[in-house]
DNA sequence: CGCGCTTTTGAAAAGGCTCAAAATTGGTGG
DNA sequence: CCACCAATTTTGAGCCTTTTCAAAAGCGCG
């Protein structure tokens, strides 16, 4: 199964079964017990250039989106020219999960994708039934969303608490842990696809501050990010700079 | 069915049937098809004194808490004296509602009473499946998810985006609109018994600077705050000035 | 090589914070 | 009804983080 996104070529595993993503996402449990169920109600894979409004504030998902490949974030639009990322979205995220359990209910956030991206999409009631089937299926499912409601609490909490440099370590780590649970941290570091104007968007800050903020970082070896590739040498010394700065 | 509050009587409805709060709440489709059903699933009424730390963060809720009176907040705990106020939770709402769906999911937030409160429990399990016996039960319960997903999300890009001024009319408004909804507005106003301290808190300031700023409201006549109770003479106007400012 | 996008840097200004301390308010007990 | 206490609101002055507004420098890609 081939796609094509701008000019690379993609692969993707023919049947849910191979996929690596399975064990990190919201459909971990039928992943597991039964790959086949799941690959049968996969209606395609698309391929979505980046900077692509997948979804407008107030639309109501039909589909149910899983991230193969690529970033993606969920914005909320101000005004005209203001608006705020409320969170990102990575490889084995489900896009719009919060309509699993409320079908029909419009979404208080748009879509967009960051970098090219690769998803697969399930047909949305079907898919529903499944994850309601056994109860160790739909177990995940509000371990995720009780995770996603934590995130956004969290960044809230930030927002309010914290100085922007704290702020700032403490996506990187959030982010470096999502990374971790999906299995996608090699050499200690991970693919951070963010130019520095979505980062400072997100964070409640501008270019140029987040700019000084993150060379500061750098300079104390907190953190190395370089080439779309964030590393942090030592989690833990991150960490408590986050929680006294 | 009397309770005492500190020295203060409080009455409540013996039955649901006759409850003004009923159709402000998240079971409003029980309340008008089946009120009776709902009393018999509710265990007690129970008053409390302002101040008191209801839920621990990370807690899991084993009752449904409605409020009948007085406010509540929901905090996160940022370090031993650190926090950020989520939410306010005013009369009608339910206090751990996201329990509602995922029962046995840690609380990402602790609830701690304003005001003193009057709240009504109802047993846990016999109330999700009341809720989820009729679709037109199930209907309000995502509706008001949703709005408070939408609550919290707004306050995020808020505290990202806009000025100290504008996040204290939006957070305003929105109380209004509350307490419009569940008919607490009279004479154009509504009972506000928070502190700047707790204001400031869950708008990311100080407290010195939110005297300031709501002084500053005050004089442009955009809003009434005196002996606990607010109102907004011009909601279009205080509106227009949240945009520009 | 040149174009557009992202990152970096500078200088000045402002918005919001800190730390007090004073003034009000509301509730309590005598 | 008055006096008092604790909590809340208001005010002041100085400071610091973060913003603003450019403009320069780097980088990736065709």
């Amino acid at each position: 199964m081939i796609h094509t996104v701008g000019r690379r070529k993609v692969d993707v595993p023919i049947s849910c079964r191979d996929c690596a993503r399975g064990s990190g996402t919201v459909y971990r449990g039928i992943h597991r017990s039964s790959p086949d169920q799941l690959t049968a109600c996969r209606t395609q894979v698309r391929a979505i250039p980046s900077t692509r409004m997948l979804y407008r504030q107030g639309e109501i998902p039909q589909a149910i989106f899983s991230v193969h490949k690529g970033w993606l974030c969920r914005v909320r639009q101000i005004s005209d020219r203001k608006k705020q990322i409320l969170s990102f979205i990575i490889p084995g995220d489900t896009i719009t999960f919060s309509s699993i359990f409320m079908p029909g209910q419009p979404l208080s956030y748009g879509v967009q994708s960051i970098t090219d991206v690769v998803l697969c999409s399930f047909e949305r009631d079907k898919f529903r039934q499944l994850l309601h089937q056994e109860r160790q299926f739909t177990e995940p499912y509000h371990q995720d969303l009780a995770e996603y409601l934590e995130s956004i609490t969290c960044r809230l909490a930030d927002l309010g608490q914290r100085s922007a440099k704290a702020r700032i370590a403490r996506l990187f780590l959030e982010l470096h842990l999502r990374h971790a649970k999906r299995n996608l941290v090699a050499d200690g570091g991970f693919d951070f696809p963010v130019s520095q104007a979505l980062l400072a968007n997100s964070l409640g800050m501008t270019k140029a501050y987040i700019n000084r903020s993150i060379s500061d970082l750098r300079q104390q070896g907190l953190v190395i990010l370089e080439a779309g590739r964030l590393t942090i040498p030592d989690l833990a010394r991150l960490q408590a700079y986050a929680e006294r700065k």
